[in-house]
DNA sequence: TCTGTATTTAACCAAACGGTACAAATGGGT
DNA sequence: ACCCATTTGTACCGTTTGGTTAAATACAGA
């Protein structure tokens, strides 16, 4: 047979050209699986359905990430990143010690809203018991700036007298996170059984409120 | 012929006798499927898992329950019935409004502690958007009796003048069940990246306590 | 005892699913 | 020129999975 090119013009020489961009495909097929995800869960998600709304192909999928399962250890840990990442531009060293204590939790709050499918990631990580936060060590290491975020504050406020003294910082963060998290976790179930009213923008703002009072309130001396 | 039993021993007299118990058998199922669920999700749990765990067949999840959503479906609404039932052996009416509705939050912290499987359950059905709560009327009914219950201990501490006016009682439902939450079902993630030191039995001691004092001080007035 | 109905059993099926085989072409670095 | 990681494409595979078929057996009322 003659040259490979215009011969089989009918169905095989429709190969596009490509640029080679490891990092795009791989941040492409990340930013898809979570947004699957995060939508139906670990064994909800479809591998087929995954490839098809990424603009590579599901050999890829498997190419960078061996199988479902790697690839949702990746998409977790590159959540984590991401999340705790954009947590660092708050700047709280100028406030008292109780401003600070409520504008982190205010922000808390706020940052855990806006990112809805990190919450639902978590979540679905512990339906699973935490199996793949367990295989990365390096995901522990970015979280324990949060609790020293939190120390800083209490000790300087217990320093300056008004914060009570033999609170232990884990727990003021756990509040803060239980309170934040549950908002974008139970929203579907809480607002079916009692309403939307602390759903909408100003039930948020609300809620907002609430915590800011009830962290600063539970810490403070009487 | 004879009587039925012994004589064709061979390979069809294994057929094991049975009683007629539908209720029995529905309850069984329910609770094999409550479990599995709660282990694996919605689609992660397996109808022959299930079955095989029942001491029933899988054709009869079938008779019963119609298809896998049903069987869910049916769960759910169980689940919600089996505890929203557990929750009416609290007695407060003799107390203090503060002391009233720390008994309340320390209460709902250990009756969350107490059925892991349904938060999981309300995990999973958050999850797919409470699709599933959607379908039952029968169980928002069960829930507004919760917030009329904060709120008749809220009105007393108001008109009692110890209790800050202006906080709509949804609004300290929704702290108590974030907090008493979020305990059970962030306890994989939150143990692993911030220390078991919250959940073993002192820890969890500590926060049934704090989340006493935080709604209490949250509502107190100054 | 007869009979219709509720319940139970075991084998079976088609579709969906995660994952692979195979073949080939291109891009970039050296 | 050459190597090799990267990309594309499609067809395919074995297993798992939710769900079904068809028939048998026990129960309850007449």
């Amino acid at each position: 047979m003659d040259s490979q090119q215009d011969t089989q013009s009918s169905k095989d020489s429709q190969r596009t050209r490509w640029k080679q961009d490891p990092e795009g495909v791989r941040s492409n097929i990340l930013a898809v699986a979570l947004s699957e995800f995060a939508e139906h869960g670990l064994s909800g998600a479809r591998m087929d359905e995954i490839a098809a709304k990424t603009r590579t192909s599901k050999r890829m999928i498997y190419y960078y990430f061996g199988d479902k399962n790697g690839l949702y250890q990746s998409v977790l840990e590159q959540a984590y990143r991401t999340v705790r990442h954009g947590e660092k531009e708050l700047q709280l060293d100028d406030l008292s010690p109780a401003d600070a204590l409520r504008q982190l939790a205010e922000f808390t709050f706020e940052h855990h809203r806006r990112n809805p499918d990190f919450i639902r990631l978590v979540m679905i990580e512990n339906i699973h018991h935490g199996d793949y936060l367990k295989n990365s060590d390096e995901i522990r290491a970015l979280n324990e700036t949060a609790i020293s975020r939190v120390a800083a504050i209490y000790n300087k406020g217990v320093a300056a007298g008004v914060f009570r003294k033999g609170i232990v910082p884990v727990a003021i963060h756990w509040q803060i996170s239980a309170l934040s998290f549950f908002n974008v976790s139970n929203r579907m179930t809480f607002s079916h059984l009692f309403g939307e009213d602390l759903f909408d923008e100003a039930g948020q703002a609300l809620l907002r409120r609430h915590i800011g009072d009830s962290i600063v309130r539970f810490v403070s001396v009487d």
